[in-house]
Parts: C-alpha cells; sequence; structure tokens
RNA sequence: UGGGGCGUAGCCAAGCGGUAAGGCAGUGGGUUUUGGUCCCUCGAUCCCAGGUUCGAAUCCUGGCGCCCCAGCCA
C-alpha cells in the first residue's frame, strides 16, 4: 500500500503535459459534491483523484457545495461531507466554498448574457419546454419569446429576481441551437424561479442558477483548471465551453470526465441509499454495511485503506464495476501492519486443562503485531479453564483438519501444547465441554523435543474474560449486481449482519477506544463501535482475514467452520 | 435512422507503430506459535473482419456489442 500514486492515468497525463508546455502555473482542482446526501466510495474516488492530483503537483483542491437546488438540500449534509473529506485525509487551504457564494456574480453575469444576446427569458411553461425540445432524432422548435428585444428580457430577468412571478413562470435560457443533435444546446435553461428557502441564503433569491451555468462559472471564478467530473457529463462539454467563453472572464477552465466507480454487492447511487435509509434496510447513513464513507469508518476501514483502493481501482473512461474483494485486500493490507492482535474467543467453547492446577494461573508476555516490532508485547493470563472456538473442536474432522480433536495435540497461542483426552455432553448430547491434558515442558507454545502440532488456537482464561457483543457484517447485497435481475431490494441479503452477543475476550480489549480497529485473531479485524459502553463492548467486524480452510471446505461441499467467514 | 462515449485475462488497468506492465481474484508449492502474513509458480495476441506497413492492441475502413443524453436534478 502506498500513498504515492505512480501509476499513470490520462488525466495525469493531461495535467503534466499542461504543466510542462505551461498552459497552467498551478493545479487547481475542486470537489463538488451536492449537500443532499452523505459521501460514498464513489466520491471517495473523486476526492482522491482532485485532492491528490493537487497534493501531488502542489497545488491546491477546493471543497465546493454544489448547492444551486435549495429544494434538494440541506445543511445537515454539509456538515458530514466535511467531517467525511477530512477523513479522508485532505484539507482546504480556504473555504468550504459553495457555489451559492457566487450567486450575485452568476446573476450579473447572466445580465451580459442577455445583453450579448446569448440568452432570454422565456414564458413557455416546463411542458411546453418539454414537448418543443424535439426528441434525439428530431430537432426542437424555438421558442417564440427567442428573439425578444434585449431591454424586454434584462426588464424579465431583473423582475424575475424581484419575485414578481410565480415558480416555473419563466425561465432564462442560453440562446444556442434548437437543431443541435446534442440535446443540452437545445437553449438550455440557465434560471429557474423556486421561491423557496435557501440554507445559505436564506429568502435572498428566489431565482437559482441550473448545474450547467453555475458549475462551469463557479470554476472560472474559483481559477479551477482542470474540473473533473464523471462520464454522463461528457456532453455537457461543449455547453460548459460555450458558457465559460461568453461570460466575462479570462480564466478558461477544461472539464475533463472519467468513470465512475462501480463496485460488486453494492449500490452507490444517492436515491438508493436514501432508500436503504428511509425504508430501513438499514441503521442509518452510518451502517457499516453502507457504502457511506461514514459507514466504512464505522466499519472500521482505515482512510489510507481507501486511498489505496481508489489507486488502484485507476481512473479511465470505460464503465466498470470493481470487485469488492480488491476492497477487502486493501483493507487487510493495512490492518495487518497496523491494528494489534488481540485474542477473542465469538463462539466459545469451554476447556479445562486438567493437568493444570486449580487456582493457579501465569502470565505470558505476547506479541501485539507479528508484523510491528514496535507495537510491543502485552501480558495474557492463562489458567485451568479457558474459552476455546467451538468451531476450532470437532470430534469427527475431516481429513487435513488440524485443529482439535480427541487425542489430538494442538497449540494455545503463546501458552501450552495440549492434547484432547476428553469431551463432555449434556443431555441432548451438545459437546460442553473438552478436557485435555497439557505438556508443562511447552511452556510459551514450544515443545522442547521439537516436535511439531498443525494447529495454534486463540484462547481466553474463563476467569478474567470480558463478554462482548460482536455484529458480523457481511455483504449488504447477495448479489454481485444489484438489481441487474429485478428489483434492487430483492437482492437485498439475508445475511449481511450476524450479532454474537456471547463472545469472550481477554481483558486487554478493555483499553480500547471507540473506532480503534484490532485483528481478533486468526478471525479478522473488528473496530470497537460508538455503541460500546463500560463492561458492554461492541465490535464490528470490518472484514475477516483470509481463510483457505473454509475456502477450501467450500470447495469440497463440507460445511465451514461456525463464525468464520473471510467472504470476497 | 440524432449526438456523445467505451470495448486489452474472471475483475480493474497500463500500452500512444516495434513485437501484451501491474494489481485483485484463482492455481500449485515453500516458510510460519494466526489454515493470517511473507516468498516463489502458472494465465491474454488485445470485440470481429478487411486494409496500410518489414512490423499494428496501437493507423485506416467497415461491422458488432455495451453505456450516457429528450429534469425548470446534479
Amino acid at each position: 500500500m502506498s500513498d504515492v500514486d505512480d501509476r499513470n492515468h490520462f488525466i495525469r497525463d493531461i495535467v503534466r503535459a499542461d504543466l510542462a508546455s505551461g498552459r497552467v502555473t498551478q493545479v487547481v482542482t475542486r470537489f463538488p459534491p451536492e449537500p443532499n446526501g452523505y459521501l460514498h466510495l464513489g466520491h471517495a474516488k473523486s476526492i482522491t483523484l482532485n485532492f491528490g492530483l493537487a497534493q501531488e503537483t502542489g497545488g491546491r483542491c477546493n471543497l465546493r457545495f454544489d448547492d444551486t437546488n435549495p429544494e434538494k438540500e440541506d445543511v445537515e449534509y454539509i456538515e458530514a461531507i466535511e467531517r467525511d473529506v477530512r477523513w479522508m485525509g485532505y484539507a482546504w487551504s480556504e473555504g468550504p466554498f459553495f457555489a451559492s457564494d457566487y450567486f450575485d456574480r452568476l446573476y450579473d453575469w447572466a445580465r451580459h448574457l442577455v445583453e450579448a444576446g446569448h440568452a432570454y427569458v422565456d414564458d413557455q411553461d416546463a411542458e411546453t419546454i418539454r414537448e418543443t425540445r424535439g426528441t434525439l432524432t428530431e430537432p426542437g422548435r424555438e421558442s417564440p419569446w427567442r428573439n425578444r428585444p434585449v431591454a424586454e428580457n434584462l426588464d424579465l430577468f431583473a423582475r424575475m429576481k424581484a419575485g414578481e412571478f410565480p415558480d416555473g413562470a419563466r425561465v432564462l435560457r442560453a440562446r444556442i441551437d434548437m437543431a443541435s443533435g446534442n440535446m443540452n444546446l437545445r437553449d438550455p435553461i440557465l434560471y429557474r424561479i423556486r421561491h423557496v428557502r435557501h440554507p445559505r441564503t436564506g429568502d435572498r433569491w428566489c431565482i437559482y442558477p441550473t448545474y450547467d451555468y453555475a458549475h462551469g462559472q463557479s470554476d472560472a471564478i474559483e481559477g479551477i483548471t482542470h474540473s473533473l467530473c464523471t462520464l454522463e457529463f461528457a456532453d455537457h462539454r461543449p455547453l460548459y465551453d460555450w458558457l465559460v467563453e461568453r461570460v466575462p472572464t479570462r480564466a478558461r477552465p477544461r472539464q475533463y470526465e472519467f468513470a465512475r466507480l462501480a463496485i460488486t454487492h453494492a449500490v452507490l447511487s444517492k436515491r438508493r441509499l436514501i432508500e436503504l435509509v428511509r425504508e430501513g434496510h438499514v441503521a442509518g447513513w452510518d451502517d457499516p454495511r453502507m457504502p457511506t464513507l461514514a459507514g466504512q469508518r464505522r466499519r472500521g476501514v482505515p482512510p489510507a485503506a481507501l486511498r489505496d483502493f481508489c489507486r488502484r481501482v485507476g481512473v479511465a473512461r470505460a464503465d466498470s464495476r470493481v470487485e469488492a474483494g480488491l476492497l477487502d485486500h486493501c483493507i487487510r493490507e493495512y490492518l495487518n501492519r497496523h491494528a494489534p492482535r488481540r485474542m477473542v474467543v465469538l463462539d466459545p467453547l469451554k476447556m479445562v486443562i486438567t493437568t493444570y492446577p486449580e487456582g493457579r494461573s501465569e502470565t505470558f508476555e505476547t506479541v501485539n503485531n507479528p508484523e510491528d516490532p514496535q507495537a510491543g508485547t502485552r501480558p495474557v493470563t492463562f489458567e485451568r479453564e479457558i474459552w476455546i472456538e467451538r468451531g476450532d473442536f470437532m470430534e469427527d474432522p475431516p481429513k487435513k483438519f488440524f485443529r482439535l480433536s480427541p487425542g489430538r495435540e494442538v497449540r494455545l497461542r503463546s501458552a501450552y501444547l495440549v492434547t484432547c483426552e476428553e469431551v463432555i455432553r449434556d443431555e441432548g448430547g451438545e459437546v460442553v465441554e473438552v478436557r485435555c491434558s497439557h505438556d508443562p515442558e511447552s511452556r510459551g507454545g514450544d515443545a522442547p523435543d521439537g516436535r511439531r502440532v498443525k494447529g495454534t488456537l486463540h484462547w481466553v482464561a474463563a476467569s478474567t474474560a470480558i463478554g462482548l457483543e460482536v455484529r458480523l457484517y457481511d455483504h449488504l447485497f447477495a448479489a454481485a449486481v444489484p438489481g441487474s435481475e429485478g428489483d434492487v431490494f430483492d437482492d437485498l441479503s439475508p445475511d449481511s449482519l450476524q450479532i454474537l452477543s456471547g463472545a469472550k475476550a481477554e481483558p486487554a480489549l478493555a483499553d480500547t477506544k471507540d473506532g480503534e480497529t484490532v485483528q481478533f485473531e486468526r478471525q479478522g479485524y473488528f473496530c470497537r463501535d460508538p455503541d460500546s459502553r463500560p463492561g458492554a463492548l461492541v465490535f464490528n467486524r470490518t472484514v475477516g482475514l483470509r481463510d483457505s480452510w473454509a475456502q477450501a471446505q467450500r470447495k469440497t461441499g463440507t460445511t465451514g467452520t461456525a463464525g468464520r467467514k473471510a467472504e470476497s
């Protein structure tokens, strides 16, 4: 994993060429979210691209809210977005900016367009405008108001602004070409009347600029050099250029489009995400199963892993869908080197070491992270009664199962080699306890005679164990491409959340803070959830460890071990 | 039958006329007090068909397939 992005993509080529040719002396990009929803993985790609490009070229990147449609926008989103961008590891030196900061200038520039005969006030209603726009194969028809005198247009536009007309009564349109093959050039609407209170400008305005008009001009105002957006805006580029060339500015921002991010087993459209939240399919915007940045944060995904993911995904113009497994890989790679190890038993089975004296206990210094010597060690208490993972014991094991089974010797991590001598069951035949003998010579986990055991188990001393709730999350959608065969919600996975309430952990786990991610040895990475309270910890599974044993079992059709799901 | 894009290995993605990078997934093997990590191992002639060229994934022509556009959303 590396934040140094050495791989190339076409936008970086363009940026470097512009710098080399002197077209620009400094790269200025912007990340322009509309505050009408939470940021998600798709935005992470854009954030990484925009801020990353500015960072690596010594330029700057503005956070700019595209708040031109007060009907859908809300301050709640503004705060969430700022928090998420910061969490991704990026900062803006000035601002944040808002398109609404430019409403006055935008209005003046619109008057300028009118004066030059490039825009006019159209009295037609929405329906008429739609009908006269033509179709994909037929040209549109010009509005009867298209050739209105400049003075009249100016007057009407001023009165629109003054609030003299009701919503939808008139619009300001660019005067381009009703017969263009590009629908965006068929006299696109620049301003519409909306008597709606704006989150930031309040009631000062009742006319609001459309995206097409506001975006490019805001770019010009901010001195943006490279305006990066997704593919569906490619058709808007001619309009983007048309406007910026006719408005009184010397700035010449250029728009470049790249393919938006799509991921398997997930849905990334704002509309879908809002439905998931509103209809209660998830616990909220920050549900760990959500592809929102808030959700990923709560899931325990490190921002560095997300940046790495975006880097690996690349930037191109081909529509694509990345496998969710790539994100998992990035998360594991980062956490493997950074997350301290702890022993936690998710599905406890009691083990009594019959040869170990009752009442006695001892402490072992255990390494916190074999990948990071700096992480140090911690003491772990061992005693006669401990908890082991139920799935680590099988009375009648399949071939190559090298965990515990009758007569078999395994290692208890950092402690002793133990051999299963007896199995205790309840009336129902359920195994409730396994009894083992231990080899006192194997203190620490190695036998002095050099004999080897194939299995190493994690365990937790019974008397000092702390209980906790563990939430095992899996893909929200079972289908790789949700909705590809019907309704999206039919593809919601029934197994996306499994709650384990009886897990047992070594005491050191209590020393974590909310949001901290640790590795539960042999199981996966887990992040302490803010729902945690003293004595009632809650951990979310961020991602499971790779599990070649479970994978092999799946392949041979054998039932996998309980509580283990690596999932790709 | 309009306009704009895209098509390189299961999934991403380099390549910009000189004889197919890399990552993920998968395979086989080694190391291992996490069946984790780590280390080796194995895969494509580039949507198709013609053409230009000593030579083409890269240029030309013609097909085929997929995506986007008819919001006073962004």
